[in-house]
DNA sequence: AGATGCACCTGTATGC
DNA sequence: TGCATACAGGTGCATC
C-alpha cells in the first residue's frame, strides 16, 4: 500500500502523538513480523525507552529512541501503524503493540503480514533492513537529470522498472511511477537507453513534483492505507492514470489502458504516452 | 544483466 | 448462492 507520500503522512501524523513519549513495554502478538533481532530481544530493547523523533527513508519509517537505537518499520502492502487508546478493542491482524506512558498504544497491524519491523541498536550497522541499498531521496539536492541518466542509461530495462528500483530512487512505487510517466508522456515500456536529455530532465522534475502533491493531500487511499490517526488519504481523485482504466485521459480524452509491465498493473494513455 | 515466475499472506471483486 | 479465479500502494530469491 504505502509509497513515500503515505509513509511521510504516517510520519507526520504520528510525530505529535509519539514524540517525547516513553515506550513502557512491547508485545509481539505475531513474533515473526519482528525481523531483527528476534522478538524477545526486540521487545526488551525497545521497552522503557523514550521516543525522540520520527524519520523516514524511502518507504521506511524510523522511530528514533533515546540511546541511539531506532525502530525501523516497512509497511509493504497492507501494514498500518496506528496510535490509539489502550482501552480500545484491538482490531484483527494486530501483530505488535507498543504500550506508551500516557494510556495510548502504538499498534502495528498488517492483513497480509508482508511488513517487517527491525530494531537497530546504537552503533550497530544496519545491513538487515534494506535501507543500506536505497538510492537517493527524491528531494535530495543531488537528485537531478544527471543522477538518473548516470544510474540508468546503460541499463537494458524499461522506464517503469527503472523508476521502481529502490536502489535508484527511494520511495517510488506502482501508483506514483504511473503518475510520473503520465506527466512526462513516456510509455512504461520505453527502454531507458532511448531516453534523451530532455526526458531525464522531465523525470527529475516530475518525480518530486508528483510526490509533493500527494503528500499535500495526505497520500492515496486506494484500498487499505490509513495514516497514524486512522484517516484515509485524499489524493485518489487527483490521480491521472493509476486505477483509471477505461476512463478518459484528462489531456486528450482517449481511454486509459492497463497492461502488465514489470509484473505490475500499469495504467497509461495510449495517445499521450507513445511506445515508439 | 535481465526477464520471469514465485513466494510471502489475506481479503475482496469478478466471472461463470 | 456457490465456487473458482484474478488481483492488490512491495520486495527478495531462484532459475533460465
Amino acid at each position: 500500500m504505502p509509497e513515500l507520500p503515505e509513509v511521510e503522512t504516517v510520519r507526520r501524523t504520528l510525530t505529535p502523538l509519539l514524540t517525547g513519549r516513553r515506550i513502557v513495554s512491547v508485545e509481539a502478538v505475531r513474533p515473526e513480523v519482528l525481523a531483527h533481532p528476534l522478538a524477545e530481544e526486540f521487545c526488551a530493547l525497545a521497552a522503557d525507552r523514550n521516543i525522540l523523533e520520527l524519520g523516514r527513508r524511502g518507504k521506511y519509517l524510523l522511530i528514533k529512541l533515546e540511546g541511539g537505537a531506532s525502530v525501523i518499520v516497512h509497511l509493504r502492502m497492507t501494514g498500518r501503524l496506528l496510535c490509539t487508546p489502550a482501552i480500545h478493542e484491538r482490531k484483527p491482524h494486530t501483530h505488535v503493540v507498543f504500550r506508551l506512558d500516557n494510556g495510548q498504544e502504538l499498534r502495528y497491524s498488517d492483513v497480509r503480514r508482508f511488513g517487517r519491523l527491525w530494531l537497530q541498536q546504537s552503533g550497530e550497522n544496519d545491513d538487515f533492513s534494506g535501507i543500506h541499498k536505497l538510492g537517493l531521496e527524491p528531494f535530495d539536492a543531488a537528485f537531478n537529470a544527471d543522477y538518473l541518466r548516470d544510474k540508468l542509461s546503460a541499463r537494458r530495462i524499461n522506464i517503469k522498472q527503472a523508476l521502481l528500483d529502490q536502489s535508484v530512487i527511494a520511495g517510488l512505487g506502482n501508483i506514483y511511477v504511473d503518475e510520473v510517466l503520465y506527466q512526462v508522456k513516456l510509455h512504461p515500456c520505453r527502454p531507458v537507453a532511448d531516453l534523451k536529455k530532455k526526458d531525464w530532465q522531465a523525470l527529475a522534475a516530475a518525480v518530486p513534483e508528483v510526490l509533493l502533491q500527494a503528500i499535500a493531500n495526505n497520500g492515496t487511499t486506494f484500498r487499505d492505507y490509513l495514516d497514524g490517526e486512522g484517516k484515509e488519504g485524499s489524493h485518489m481523485p487527483y490521480l491521472e492514470a493509476y486505477g483509471r482504466r477505461g476512463e478518459p485521459c484528462r489531456r486528450c480524452g482517449e481511454q486509459i489502458e492497463r497492461m502488465k509491465v514489470a509484473g505490475r498493473s500499469s495504467y497509461f494513455c495510449p495517445i499521450c504516452q507513445k511506445e515508439k
